[in-house]
DNA sequence: CATGAATGAGGTTTCATTCAT
DNA sequence: GATGAATGAAACCTCATTCAT
């Protein structure tokens, strides 16, 4: 009679950093979908594979795991914005591309976005722990600021916009459109995912920065 | 012996009436201070200082006391949209006007923003089992589109504009620098809630949209 | 066919003050028997035969709950003390009634002397929070310097008696015998627990402090 | 092949011993402050700046190494004990000497009395294993019978006093003051530690213990 | 001799919800 | 219509201990 084995469980790879890695993305995509709040912490250990327990032993609790998750995101998305190279291109197109890596951006890292509102809903108060991230300066608004120099210096771009300002209305008009996708379909009646929804969304908001910025 | 009631019974509606709208009010700065995860029922029944168990007894689960909620934000913001009148005045003035009205709108229900942002977290599952709410359509998509068709017959505003997505585009600039504006003031460094910030805000997105739209 | 009944677990009685009380008795046995730390919840929900949630509702925490078992050990003794009448006696027989009160107050309240010393390892952090347990100040201090006074009027007593000193002392050396009596008896071979044990403590006791005050 | 060995092996015991006595060390003063149960293996660790395992890897468990500090703490105090040489002087004096020997190691030993109190709440299931304390007999209760034969000899100290009885009279108002300083503090309104008090406890109780046993 | 990584069991506490009046 | 009492499930977190090197 045969009798099947009972494998035991893999022990796991003692790699520290690997197991650190693993509860990371974990948590990331954990906190992504219900918040901080309802985020469990069963739940990434499961979803990294790992003892519960080490989660803690590693990132001391949840709080902070929220911290170390964030802390990652932001260091992302700076990577991602320093491979950018606006100064190096024509003004217009400078613009068309910050916004197209804007858009991009939050449509492959959704997670951002929902871990930014998490934030915004505790204040920013892990943010505002973390001396790591605040001193991550973004790149683009110096990059953006020089753009707006060479178009206005070629006369193709009005006097007075403040980089940040548009920084943020770029960013805005993106974040919002994806982030609250949901109920602005459902109360719209349309699938604002669809993708000629998308294409359309690109156009209009290409149009308006632009139309906005040129003159 | 039976002893006449001296007191009428009060038309028991008007309590009940009265500690339904107590339960939603807290309700909503509840859920929009700590999200639909974060809120607890015990903080909600305090706040409304009234039995927990009555929550239960008017609305049936947290759920559904977040959906009541929801769909009462709806209310309270198609009805203000519904005070403006757009048609009856000049269009530039009245793209100023649907701007300021978004922004003011936001800021002073900022509730409402939190709310959304719950609900977007949930795939806004709440709002697509409401009726109600999808029934409470929007007046200034048609309002807008007035507007905008007036504008281009005066040869002010450009062609092609889609009123949605400018609906959408106006909402975000306001809403997403509210609502993210912790994040925001944080990494910048900034108080963005400062007069002076929100007077440059404004200032700006004025710009931007009577610069995208008029030409 | 006749189908066993499964016998629904009798509702609890509904009865708040009984409930609290059964929690704070099954829990000052708990912490007498195993200290702040040792103690389980868990096992004086078991004890009190009450959901452990219940303990929650009505004490905050475990370590409210210390608190308040602390407080209804000593409202217990005041209250035993306030029942002796040191005053009214005969001042020899007054120290020895005093004596044989802490004995056996000791003696059938051991619990008393574990709280005391769960509470003397954390610095009296509780009783320092007490304002109820402050305020009940033991009469025996007063009782007892009226007897030394009578004594020593009646050239009984030695002079310069300090009551609170001779309270302490003889609280010491009940408390000590009783409270290390299992230490005692390993390292000296002897089980001091034993009836002839005790009753020759007891004469001991009565020799020392009599042979003291007496003079 | 065999490859020999250059470095003689260091007599091991050096960093051994060394380990083993920093953690014990360690060990005492945490088991002291907070307990068996309250103790915590990782701030033993952190305290004798040693990696956990080792701990284990000495000490078998947490119950064995608090034995182990037991032990040690007993051999102590029986080494000091014996240090005192109550025969070789004045009954009176003699008396008055084993008197402020207990008070001052209590007072320089509070790690001693807290230990006891642990073992005692566990009915003393540590002591009553080890062999090696039992053994540890204490010379005080011989030395002091010789004491108090000799007073009594000389007419100096009255009839029928037993050694142990006294011996855990002397114990017991010393540790009792100083062990439930705290909590006789809070209750009396008073720094029972402070210079004054102490001084007054210290003749408060050679009065008595003297007056007792002379007569 | 020494250690960082890992874990199962169990600890306190919280939560939405229901019971019984 | 209203309420205090009560609860099962599950949350976060901790602990002594072992594994693998």
């Amino acid at each position: 009679m045969s009798r099947a084995k009972v494998i035991p469980p893999e022990p796991r790879s003692r790699d520290a950093d690997r197991s650190q890695q693993t509860i990371l993305l974990a948590a990331r995509d954990e906190f992504a979908r219900y918040g901080l709040a309802g985020a469990r912490v069963d739940r990434i250990a499961e979803l990294a594979d790992v003892n519960k327990r080490l989660i803690y032993y590693y990132f001391k609790s949840k709080d902070t795991l929220f911290l170390a998750v964030l802390e990652a995101a932001y260091a992302d998305i700076r990577a991602a914005e320093k491979a950018l190279h606006l100064d190096e291109i024509d003004p217009v197109e400078a613009v068309r591309q910050l916004l197209s890596f804007t858009w991009n951006y939050y449509l492959e890292h959704p997670e951002f976005m929902s871990l930014l509102n998490s934030e915004n809903q505790h204040n920013a108060a892990h943010l505002k722990q973390s001396v790591r991230i605040q001193e991550m300066n973004s790149p683009l608004i110096q990059m953006l600021d020089m753009v707006l120099l060479r178009g206005r210096e070629k006369k193709l771009f009005r006097n007075g916009i403040d980089p940040m300002q548009l920084y943020i209305s770029i960013a805005a008009i993106c974040y919002f459109y994806l982030s609250n996708n949901q109920t602005l379909s459902t109360i719209f009646g349309r699938d604002l995912r669809a993708p000629k929804a998308m294409q359309q969304r690109l156009s209009h908001m290409t149009e308006m920065v632009l139309g906005y910025v040129m003159h």
